[in-house]
DNA sequence: ATAAATTACATACATACTGTATGGATGTCA
DNA sequence: TGACATCCATACAGTATGTATGTAATTTAT
């Protein structure tokens, strides 16, 4: 047997405590170096000994740095994914949603630490085809489907959906650096988010 | 004394020659195969001996592997920027240079190894300082100045000028990508092109 | 013209980092 | 309780970067 199938609820399992401690912890001091150093200038020996573990857990638990640097990634994506999602359920008709989870995902990736893991790292890293995969199940695909929606509703001008949806979502991440680089980012924040709904509500029929 | 300093013409130097030579040779080969394997993924050792010459030669010529990728990232953008050049020219109005230009630009990034030199992993290497710094002299400020003299000259809404060419930038950068993992590139290029110039069309008064 | 100095490399070396193999300690399950 | 799996530390091998040193060719100075 290998696994605890039949341990249903919170039998407590000492192992997978100690599991999922060491993890979190190689996970949170791996996301912090990233955003801190970049991915190239941080070694392998840094995250673990800020984890107060060794390589050896970290290569246990992860495919090498590369996967851990996935797993970061993923924890990023997903929490972008539901402060984009809050914003969205909190609008009214589709349009508002869009405007309103575009100028909440310029709003979190105005920390360059993130930017760094998120935008700038990652396709270096993963290869822009499998940047691509993932975001596509959290932000762009969003994007596609609110953008092909307006069309089928009439609302906006009926263009290619998927070029659409990678020129928004292209403006949007180069937008973000530079808001994030600005002497008063959160106006720069501001101006970004302003000329970018003004660029969308422009599609309209 | 350092330099020949009288050697006006083509008293030929011999020296200057072969450097001539050995850098050309290095850098060609180190495009070549930055392009086909990424920068991470590619050692000096490879490139030196893909150009007949040993780590020496390279260290001699070019600050470093990063150095060396400064320089195919440079020679990349000066080919880049007299092609748009050369779209931009052929255009009449200003807004129809802008396009022109645009439309060019996609066209240009369709290749696939010449976005990960300069999309993908020049960010990353360089970091998006550096990076924006670079391409701040040879795209980047002519969509700045063309959106600049549209809205002066009322063409153009006005809007934040440094905000909208990030935006439209960013958006062919991601654009670019896009087109070129597409089933047919040709068709997608044409398909972004449109799209593109449509929403540019679209800032118009 | 010849000695001195500079340039253009090649070679050798020191260091660092990744990934893997191995081994031990602890926990889990029959 | 004994077999087995899990978690992780340690040791090792391979590879990569950058630098220091040496050398031959070439240019400059006298």
């Amino acid at each position: 047997m290998k696994k605890n199938k039949n341990n249903h609820n919170n039998t407590e399992n000492k192992q997978e405590e100690r599991s999922r401690q060491t993890t979190s912890r190689i996970l949170a001091e791996a996301r912090r170096l990233f955003a801190e150093y970049g991915f190239a200038k941080v070694s392998t020996e840094q995250i673990v000994t800020a984890a107060g573990v060794t390589r050896g857990a970290l290569y246990h638990h992860f495919k090498g740095k590369k996967g851990l640097f996935r797993a970061v990634l993923e924890q990023v994506q997903a929490e972008i994914e539901q402060r984009v999602k809050a914003a969205v359920d909190r609008a009214k008709d589709p349009m508002e949603m869009l405007i309103a989870g575009n100028d909440e995902f310029l709003a979190a990736c105005l920390d360059p630490g993130l930017q760094r893991i998120l935008l700038t790292d990652a396709p270096a890293v993963l290869g822009w085809e499998e940047w691509r995969m993932i975001d596509e199940g959290h932000v762009q695909g969003k994007y596609r489907a609110f953008l092909g929606r307006l069309m089928d509703d009439g609302v906006l001008r009926p263009l290619p959906v998927d070029a659409l949806a990678h020129i928004i979502s292209g403006a949007a991440n180069e937008t973000a650096f530079w808001a994030a680089r600005a002497d008063n980012p959160e106006a720069a924040l501001s101006q970004a988010q302003t000329a970018m709904a003004e660029l969308i509500r422009s599609l309209k029929i």
